[in-house]
DNA sequence: TACCAGGACGTGC
DNA sequence: GCACGTCATGGT
Protein backbone atom coordinates (compact mmCIF):
# COMPACT_ATOMS: atom_id res chain seq x y z
CA UNK A 1 0.00 0.00 0.00
CA UNK A 2 0.89 4.03 -0.32
CA UNK A 3 -0.25 7.18 0.37
CA UNK A 4 1.17 10.65 -0.58
CA UNK A 5 1.24 13.72 1.35
CA UNK A 6 1.80 17.32 0.53
CA UNK A 7 5.50 17.71 -0.16
CA UNK A 8 5.77 21.10 0.97
CA UNK A 9 5.59 20.12 4.59
CA UNK A 10 6.83 16.59 4.33
CA UNK A 11 10.24 16.62 3.01
CA UNK A 12 11.89 13.10 3.58
CA UNK A 13 15.45 14.01 3.62
CA UNK A 14 15.17 17.18 6.13
CA UNK A 15 12.95 14.70 8.44
CA UNK A 16 15.28 11.62 8.15
CA UNK A 17 18.96 13.55 8.15
CA UNK A 18 18.30 15.85 10.59
CA UNK A 19 19.42 13.69 13.71
CA UNK A 20 16.58 12.67 15.19
CA UNK A 21 16.30 9.40 13.76
CA UNK A 22 19.42 6.86 12.71
CA UNK A 23 18.15 3.55 10.74
CA UNK A 24 17.24 4.86 7.29
CA UNK A 25 19.53 4.82 4.12
CA UNK A 26 19.07 6.13 0.73
CA UNK A 27 17.52 4.05 -1.66
CA UNK A 28 16.21 5.11 -5.87
CA UNK A 29 15.03 8.23 -5.87
CA UNK A 30 14.09 7.92 -1.77
CA UNK A 31 14.56 6.69 1.31
CA UNK A 32 14.63 3.18 3.25
CA UNK A 33 13.13 4.49 6.89
CA UNK A 34 12.70 1.68 9.76
CA UNK A 35 11.54 1.76 13.01
CA UNK A 36 11.21 -1.11 15.38
CA UNK A 37 9.88 -3.99 13.03
CA UNK A 38 8.62 -2.14 10.30
CA UNK A 39 9.98 -0.32 7.46
CA UNK A 40 9.39 1.97 4.52
CA UNK A 41 10.16 3.45 1.18
CA UNK A 42 9.51 7.18 1.27
CA UNK A 43 10.38 9.89 -1.63
CA UNK A 44 9.26 12.81 -2.91
CA UNK A 45 9.06 14.66 -6.09
CA UNK A 46 8.72 18.27 -4.80
CA UNK A 47 5.03 18.15 -4.82
CA UNK A 48 3.84 15.20 -3.15
CA UNK A 49 5.74 13.10 -0.80
CA UNK A 50 5.23 9.07 -0.68
CA UNK A 51 5.12 6.19 1.41
CA UNK A 52 5.01 2.94 0.47
CA UNK A 53 4.90 0.35 3.36
CA UNK A 54 2.89 -2.92 4.70
CA UNK A 55 1.89 -0.93 7.70
CA UNK A 56 0.91 2.74 6.27
CA UNK A 57 -1.02 3.50 9.35
CA UNK A 58 2.01 2.94 11.63
CA UNK A 59 4.18 5.23 9.68
CA UNK A 60 1.49 8.22 8.89
CA UNK A 61 1.57 8.38 12.88
CA UNK A 62 5.78 7.63 12.72
CA UNK A 63 5.71 10.97 10.17
CA UNK A 64 3.11 12.61 12.61
CA UNK A 65 1.68 13.49 9.81
CA UNK A 66 -1.77 14.42 11.63
CA UNK A 67 -0.34 17.71 12.74
CA UNK A 68 -0.24 20.88 10.97
CA UNK A 69 3.41 22.05 10.82
CA UNK A 70 2.39 25.37 8.59
CA UNK A 71 1.80 26.78 12.00
CA UNK A 72 4.84 25.56 13.74
CA UNK A 73 6.87 26.87 11.14
CA UNK A 74 5.45 30.58 11.01
CA UNK A 75 5.58 30.73 14.90
CA UNK A 76 9.47 29.52 14.50
CA UNK A 77 9.84 32.71 12.31
CA UNK A 78 7.69 34.89 14.26
CA UNK A 79 11.10 35.44 16.80
CA UNK A 80 13.23 37.00 14.23
CA UNK A 81 16.27 34.77 14.91
CA UNK A 82 18.41 34.54 11.78
CA UNK A 83 19.56 31.22 12.05
CA UNK A 84 16.06 29.55 13.29
CA UNK A 85 14.36 31.75 10.15
CA UNK A 86 16.18 30.34 7.66
CA UNK A 87 16.06 27.16 8.78
CA UNK A 88 12.52 26.74 9.49
CA UNK A 89 11.80 28.35 6.06
CA UNK A 90 14.33 25.52 4.68
CA UNK A 91 13.42 23.25 6.83
CA UNK A 92 9.33 22.99 6.70
CA UNK A 93 9.30 19.60 5.31
CA UNK A 94 11.12 18.43 8.59
CA UNK A 95 8.49 16.75 11.05
CA UNK A 96 9.24 15.31 14.18
CA UNK A 97 8.59 11.70 14.43
CA UNK A 98 7.05 9.44 16.91
CA UNK A 99 9.80 6.93 17.02
CA UNK A 100 9.60 3.86 18.61
CA UNK A 101 9.92 4.33 22.71
CA UNK A 102 13.08 1.17 23.81
CA UNK A 103 14.41 1.87 20.20
CA UNK A 104 15.03 6.00 21.36
CA UNK A 105 16.63 4.93 24.88
CA UNK A 106 19.31 2.46 23.29
CA UNK A 107 20.15 4.93 20.45
CA UNK A 108 20.73 7.84 22.25
CA UNK A 109 22.27 6.01 25.20
CA UNK A 110 24.39 4.95 22.09
CA UNK A 111 24.71 8.63 21.15
CA UNK A 112 26.48 10.30 24.08
CA UNK A 113 29.80 11.56 23.58
CA UNK A 114 29.21 10.35 20.06
CA UNK A 115 29.24 11.36 16.27
CA UNK A 116 25.84 10.66 13.91
CA UNK A 117 27.71 8.70 11.64
CA UNK A 118 29.09 6.20 13.88
CA UNK A 119 25.93 5.79 15.95
CA UNK A 120 24.01 4.72 12.60
CA UNK A 121 26.63 2.31 12.19
CA UNK A 122 26.87 1.19 16.11
CA UNK A 123 22.91 0.53 15.76
CA UNK A 124 22.77 -0.85 12.30
CA UNK A 125 25.48 -3.36 13.21
CA UNK A 126 22.97 -4.70 16.46
CA UNK A 127 19.86 -4.74 14.46
CA UNK A 128 22.01 -7.30 12.15
CA UNK A 129 23.70 -9.27 15.22
CA UNK A 130 20.26 -8.92 17.68
CA UNK A 131 17.07 -7.72 15.05
CA UNK A 132 14.59 -10.62 13.73
CA UNK A 133 15.13 -10.83 10.09
CA UNK A 134 12.25 -9.67 7.96
CA UNK A 135 11.83 -9.37 3.91
CA UNK A 136 9.62 -6.42 2.57
CA UNK A 137 9.19 -5.40 -0.85
CA UNK A 138 12.81 -3.39 -0.96
CA UNK A 139 14.41 -6.22 0.13
CA UNK A 140 15.77 -7.93 3.54
CA UNK A 141 16.43 -6.53 6.80
CA UNK A 142 16.14 -6.59 10.35
CA UNK A 143 14.21 -5.43 13.13
CA UNK A 144 15.96 -3.33 15.94
CA UNK A 145 16.13 -5.82 19.18
CA UNK A 146 13.46 -6.03 21.02
CA UNK A 147 14.86 -5.66 24.86
CA UNK A 148 14.96 -9.31 25.85
CA UNK A 149 17.13 -9.95 22.95
CA UNK A 150 19.22 -7.16 23.98
CA UNK A 151 19.42 -8.13 27.66
CA UNK A 152 20.46 -11.90 26.23
CA UNK A 153 23.34 -10.27 24.56
CA UNK A 154 26.60 -10.56 26.01
CA UNK A 155 28.70 -7.60 27.02
CA UNK A 156 31.46 -8.25 24.45
CA UNK A 157 28.52 -8.42 21.79
CA UNK A 158 28.17 -4.76 21.96
CA UNK A 159 32.11 -3.58 22.75
CA UNK A 160 32.80 -5.55 19.01
CA UNK A 161 29.63 -3.92 17.53
CA UNK A 162 31.60 -0.77 18.25
CA UNK A 163 29.67 0.63 21.07
CA UNK A 164 32.38 1.30 23.31
CA UNK A 165 32.02 2.17 26.99
CA UNK A 166 28.39 2.40 26.44
CA UNK A 167 28.22 -1.29 26.58
CA UNK A 168 27.57 -1.66 30.29
CA UNK A 169 25.03 0.66 29.73
CA UNK A 170 23.31 -1.33 27.22
CA UNK A 171 23.20 -4.57 28.77
CA UNK A 172 22.30 -3.00 32.36
CA UNK A 173 19.55 -1.05 30.68
CA UNK A 174 17.96 -3.57 28.43
CA UNK A 175 18.43 -6.23 31.33
CA UNK A 176 16.07 -3.56 33.42
CA UNK A 177 13.54 -2.91 30.55
CA UNK A 178 13.54 -7.12 29.56
CA UNK A 179 12.21 -7.29 33.42
CA UNK A 180 9.95 -4.76 34.07
CA UNK A 181 9.18 -3.22 30.68
CA UNK A 182 8.61 0.65 30.36
CA UNK A 183 4.55 1.09 31.08
CA UNK A 184 6.00 2.56 34.12
CA UNK A 185 6.77 6.02 31.65
CA UNK A 186 3.48 5.97 30.31
CA UNK A 187 1.05 8.52 31.02
CA UNK A 188 3.36 10.20 32.74
CA UNK A 189 3.80 14.66 32.65
CA UNK A 190 6.95 15.73 30.91
CA UNK A 191 8.70 16.12 33.92
CA UNK A 192 7.40 13.28 35.89
CA UNK A 193 9.13 10.85 32.81
CA UNK A 194 12.27 12.87 32.70
CA UNK A 195 12.81 12.22 36.04
CA UNK A 196 12.20 8.42 35.81
CA UNK A 197 14.55 8.44 32.66
CA UNK A 198 17.57 9.60 34.37
CA UNK A 199 17.02 6.55 36.78
CA UNK A 200 18.29 4.37 33.41
CA UNK A 201 22.02 3.71 33.60
CA UNK A 202 23.23 5.69 30.70
CA UNK A 203 20.21 8.09 30.44
CA UNK A 204 21.51 11.59 31.63
CA UNK A 205 20.24 14.70 30.95
CA UNK A 206 20.32 14.94 27.63
CA UNK A 207 19.40 11.77 26.60
CA UNK A 208 16.47 12.12 28.67
CA UNK A 209 15.00 14.75 26.71
CA UNK A 210 15.81 13.65 23.37
CA UNK A 211 14.26 10.06 24.22
CA UNK A 212 11.30 12.32 25.49
CA UNK A 213 10.97 14.87 22.62
CA UNK A 214 10.96 11.71 20.21
CA UNK A 215 9.51 8.99 22.21
CA UNK A 216 7.18 10.39 24.16
CA UNK A 217 5.98 13.56 22.08
CA UNK A 218 7.32 15.91 24.54
CA UNK A 219 7.76 18.92 22.62
CA UNK A 220 8.54 20.80 25.65
CA UNK A 221 12.04 19.59 25.65
CA UNK A 222 14.92 21.13 24.72
CA UNK A 223 17.90 18.58 24.15
CA UNK A 224 21.62 20.79 24.76
CA UNK A 225 24.53 19.17 23.08
CA UNK A 226 27.33 20.40 21.61
CA UNK A 227 26.25 21.90 19.28
CA UNK A 228 23.23 23.28 20.90
CA UNK A 229 25.70 25.12 23.19
CA UNK A 230 27.31 26.44 19.91
CA UNK A 231 24.43 27.97 19.08
CA UNK A 232 23.69 29.59 22.11
CA UNK A 233 26.61 31.33 22.28
CA UNK A 234 27.33 31.84 18.77
CA UNK A 235 23.06 32.79 17.63
CA UNK A 236 21.55 33.98 21.34
CA UNK A 237 24.81 35.44 22.49
CA UNK A 238 24.36 33.47 26.08
CA UNK A 239 26.92 33.01 28.49
CA UNK A 240 25.38 30.52 31.05
CA UNK A 241 27.62 27.25 30.62
CA UNK A 242 25.06 24.72 32.91
CA UNK A 243 23.61 22.81 30.55
CA UNK A 244 20.35 22.39 32.20
CA UNK A 245 20.40 26.08 32.75
CA UNK A 246 20.60 27.03 28.82
CA UNK A 247 17.78 24.17 28.18
CA UNK A 248 15.49 25.81 30.79
CA UNK A 249 16.35 29.38 29.11
CA UNK A 250 14.91 27.98 25.74
CA UNK A 251 11.85 26.06 26.97
CA UNK A 252 10.98 29.32 28.57
CA UNK A 253 11.37 31.08 25.54
CA UNK A 254 9.50 28.33 23.69
CA UNK A 255 7.52 26.39 25.31
CA UNK A 256 5.66 24.02 23.83
CA UNK A 257 7.49 24.72 20.52
CA UNK A 258 11.19 24.01 22.23
CA UNK A 259 11.32 20.32 20.48
CA UNK A 260 10.18 21.55 17.29
CA UNK A 261 12.31 24.77 17.18
CA UNK A 262 15.17 22.50 18.60
CA UNK A 263 15.62 20.73 15.74
CA UNK A 264 15.74 23.94 13.01
CA UNK A 265 18.08 24.91 15.05
CA UNK A 266 20.83 22.09 15.32
CA UNK A 267 19.97 20.82 11.72
CA UNK A 268 20.59 24.62 10.31
CA UNK A 269 23.41 25.12 12.28
CA UNK A 270 25.00 21.50 10.88
CA UNK A 271 24.17 22.84 7.54
CA UNK A 272 26.28 25.76 7.91
CA UNK A 273 23.08 27.99 7.37
C1' DT B 1 49.00 14.70 17.67
C1' DA B 2 45.33 16.62 19.90
C1' DC B 3 40.63 17.49 19.52
C1' DC B 4 35.80 16.50 18.59
C1' DA B 5 31.37 13.99 18.38
C1' DG B 6 23.38 14.78 19.76
C1' DG B 7 27.40 13.07 27.52
C1' DA B 8 27.09 10.21 31.64
C1' DC B 9 29.21 8.16 35.64
C1' DG B 10 31.91 7.81 39.84
C1' DT B 11 34.60 10.06 43.13
C1' DG B 12 35.92 13.66 46.20
C1' DC B 13 34.74 17.67 48.39
C1' DG C 1 24.84 20.03 45.94
C1' DC C 2 29.21 20.96 42.41
C1' DA C 3 33.79 20.27 39.86
C1' DC C 4 36.62 17.11 37.69
C1' DG C 5 38.70 12.98 35.57
C1' DT C 6 37.49 9.10 32.90
C1' DC C 7 35.20 6.39 29.66
C1' DA C 8 35.93 3.67 23.49
C1' DT C 9 36.09 4.86 18.88
C1' DG C 10 36.81 6.87 14.33
C1' DG C 11 37.34 11.09 11.78
C1' DT C 12 39.92 15.44 10.94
Amino acid sequence: MKFDFDARYFNPEHTLDCGQVFRFSRYRDGFLSLSADKICYVHSDGVKTVVESDDCDYFYNYFDLDRDYSEIVEKAKSYGIPLLSKSAELCRGLRILNQNREEMIYSFIISQNNNIPRIKGIISRICEGLGEKKSSPFGDYHAFPSSSAMAGADISFYRSAGAGYRDEYLCRTSARIAKEGVTRLDGLDAESLRKELLTYKGIGPKVADCVALFGFGKSQSFPVDTWVEKIYREDFKGEVKDRKKISDYFVSVFGEYSGYIQQYLFYGKRLNL
